[in-house]
DNA sequence: TGAAAATCTAAACATTTGTTAACGCTTTAA
DNA sequence: TTAAAGCGTTAACAAATGTTTAGATTTTCA
């Protein structure tokens, strides 16, 4: 639980006491390459800290397609945030694209956090914020850099990216073919 | 200053007193129709509260062509949220479509309320999971839905803008171009 | 280890979307 | 009140992107 207590204790203050409180309530799970963290439909009851591995995110369109929405690395929190806030059934299908360990942290234990941490609305507000800031620069993007751009940049956005991911789901993050990548590749040289 | 709280009372338990501290921080401007709210390049000090109007919120591309990437109505809170959040030069510009009312709320204010109200930064967390879930909403639109689709569905999230904006703007917001929009138009018949 | 699955690239063709130019109509503002 | 600006549509053409199919290579896992 070393890595979730640096990360939390960066962003509020927090008492040994509140942090040994809080991380009781949390578990450590692992999750095999390939293997579904959550799945749509379902109201998501946790959110996960990745300790270790790669997770996507992706929805299924009416034609069943998949589309690569999000990639969440080491050190992030990640859920569908969106439907865990609305306690509504989750549109989003969670999955370990590398062997995962990641920190567990069910509803209840979020929950208890806004009620008792002396900062924990701060917390929420600031894990809120700082995806507000990422979805916002993705917007951004959408409007005033073409796919060529935004891929050749994706590395800021995910670091090394390019060794763990197939090309294919950048692609589908990119919004464009994995045939119509391979092109704009070619023209990059 | 009715309606702002109104709008703060539905989110947080907030006293008599607190309440009138807050909004003595605050006060009402007027812009006319056209006029700019907020440049680009200036680092963001107010947040807006729309009494009355409509707001646009655009950005300008490298090439030097207008993109409108949002639209807020009365009773919503606007800013370049994300930049003001980074106290980074803002990348938008807040333009008003109709004669606006609007509470401006000053960094001040916003701060002495994380500080001193007690239900402060839940307010700030319930606002930034607000527009969270709104830019998961459009995201996930973008990979899902055709620019037909989210133009037959723009409604859900703008009541009445087709008798408020020009379409033009609305096709900017979508992604295409006006000429397009308006052979999409002609299909849906 | 070896067969099956996944991945990347390529070419040919189809579809979608953008660009330019023109026209009529409405709104704006001097 | 009237000239100018803004707006929406259309057509013809251009550019960007998707689809299908195929083949070569790499990875997976039974």
């Amino acid at each position: 639980m070393e890595q979730i207590r640096n990360v939390i204790k960066n962003m509020i203050n927090i008492s040994d006491d509140e942090m040994k409180n809080l991380l009781s309530f949390c578990f450590i799970k692992k999750f095999k390459k390939k293997e579904i963290l959550s799945h749509p439909g379902v109201i998501p009851s946790e959110i996960f800290f990745i300790n270790e591995g790669i997770i996507r995110v992706l929805v299924n369109d009416p034609a069943g397609d998949e589309h690569t929405i999000h990639f969440a690395l080491e050190n992030q929190f990640i859920a569908d945030y969106s439907c865990f806030i609305q306690h509504q059934p989750s549109l989003y299908t969670l999955q370990a694209l590398e062997a995962v360990i990641c920190v567990v942290m069910p509803r209840s234990v979020i929950e208890w956090g806004y009620r008792e941490l002396k900062q924990g609305d701060k917390l929420g507000r600031l894990i809120a914020e700082f995806y507000f800031i990422y979805q916002d620069n993705r917007i951004n993007n959408q409007y005033i850099r073409s796919p060529k751009e935004r891929y050749n940049s994706i590395t800021q956005v995910f670091p090394n990216i390019h060794n763990r991911v197939p090309q294919h789901m950048i692609a589908s993050y990119l919004g464009i073919t994995p045939i119509h990548l391979s092109r704009l590749k070619k023209e990059n040289d």
